[in-house]
Order: C-alpha cells, then sequence, then structure tokens
DNA sequence: CGGACCCGATACCGAGACAGCATTGGATCG
DNA sequence: CGATCCAATGCTGTCTCGGTATCGGGTCCG
C-alpha cells in the first residue's frame, strides 16, 4: 500500500478511465493500470469492474474511495501543519 | 511523502532511537536515518534534536507525529473495511 | 459480416530508488 | 585520552517502477 497507488485509485475511480486519469496524474496508462491491479490484489478485491467505456465502481471500490479520500486530506494536512510549526512557529 | 516515511517517523519518535526503532521495522540504521533526512528535507523543518542519547522530537516533530498516528489509523482502517465490502459484503 | 477503433492488460527494458555494509565524525564518559 | 555510543555518509548491488510497444477483447459502423 502506497500514497501513490491511493492518489491512483482515487483519479481512476473519478474519472472512470484509466487514460484520461494518467494524463491528470502526469503518467502513462500502463503504470496506473497497474496501481489498480496492485490495489486490487494486496486487497483481494476486485475494485472496478471493467466495461468496454472504461472503469465503473464496485461497492468494495465505493468504500475504499471515500477512506482514500480522508487519507489524501489527512496527509495534506500533516504537511501543512508541519511546515507551519517549523517555520511561522518559531 | 510516503507511507513507509511516516512508520519509520513514528517508530523512531516512539523509541527516540534511530538503531532501536530499525531493529523494530526489521530494518538496519542506515536507511531509516535517511528516512527521517528526506522528510525533514521534504517538510524543510528539523523534526529531532540530535542528542548525544538519541532523537528528541522537536515542536514540529509532535505535530507530525500527531497527524502521523492518525494517518496510519486511517490506512488500516481503509484496508479492513474494503477487504470486508468485498469478501464479506458479497 | 469485417475492418476500424477504443479500452485496459501485458512484455520488455532502462533508469532511478532503496536497503545493506562499511566507515566516518562528533559527543560523552571512565 | 582512549573507549563507547550515537546518527550521518560513501558506496554498491538489487529491485522497483515508469515508458514504449504490443496484445486481446469488445463495440460500432459501413
Amino acid at each position: 500500500m502506497s500514497l501513490t497507488y491511493i492518489q491512483s485509485f482515487v483519479a481512476v475511480a473519478e474519472e472512470g478511465h484509466v487514460g484520461r486519469a494518467a494524463r491528470k496524474l502526469h503518467l502513462t496508462q500502463p503504470p496506473l493500470s497497474r496501481h489498480i491491479l496492485a490495489l486490487e490484489d494486496e486487497l483481494g478485491t476486485r475494485l472496478f469492474e471493467r466495461t468496454p467505456r472504461g472503469m465503473k465502481l464496485l461497492p468494495a471500490g465505493e468504500v475504499l474511495l471515500s477512506h482514500a479520500r480522508r487519507i489524501l486530506a489527512e496527509v495534506d494536512m500533516a504537511i501543512e501543519r508541519t511546515k507551519g510549526a517549523g517555520t511561522g512557529g518559531r
């Protein structure tokens, strides 16, 4: 599990499309596809349904999505607050 | 920023000692030391004070520690809940 | 029907990241 | 002043990871 994979997952979930999500993340399609597969492998569950039009979230994916957003928000906040405590807090 | 570095940071903060934290994480001292330096570099702030007896948290480190624990807990919960939604939810 | 097209998945390769070993440098203590 | 304990650094081998090229399947249109 890595923050990079979580970001990838959120992007694909939001776009419903690996290719578009890849462009958004300044990445190409293959590594992004592998991120999703790695997550699914690690969690032992399918997160998306593969359709001819793209990727559609499965229930397990919906569960992960809400957690993933919270995790990324927490990380951003941690960075900001710690930076603040270091420079401005002096 | 990576989850691995966050885990390293928490371990060092709790042990107050890079060497002991390394053993706890099944790692050696040098990479762990580099994790802390990388975090400090990325955040632009010192997180620990280096003393002859080990590492002592600075205020910015205290701030990060509380966030770090929450992040790791969130990740664990995300994994557990998603696994549950995939297998038990069927 | 059949070819063009769009999608994600896979094979392969090269660059970069990362852990471990060995060593350094600094500070304390006997 | 030598021994000891700490984190930091130089170096090397390995392994991860992203990019290019390609595949395989499904759909749509002529």
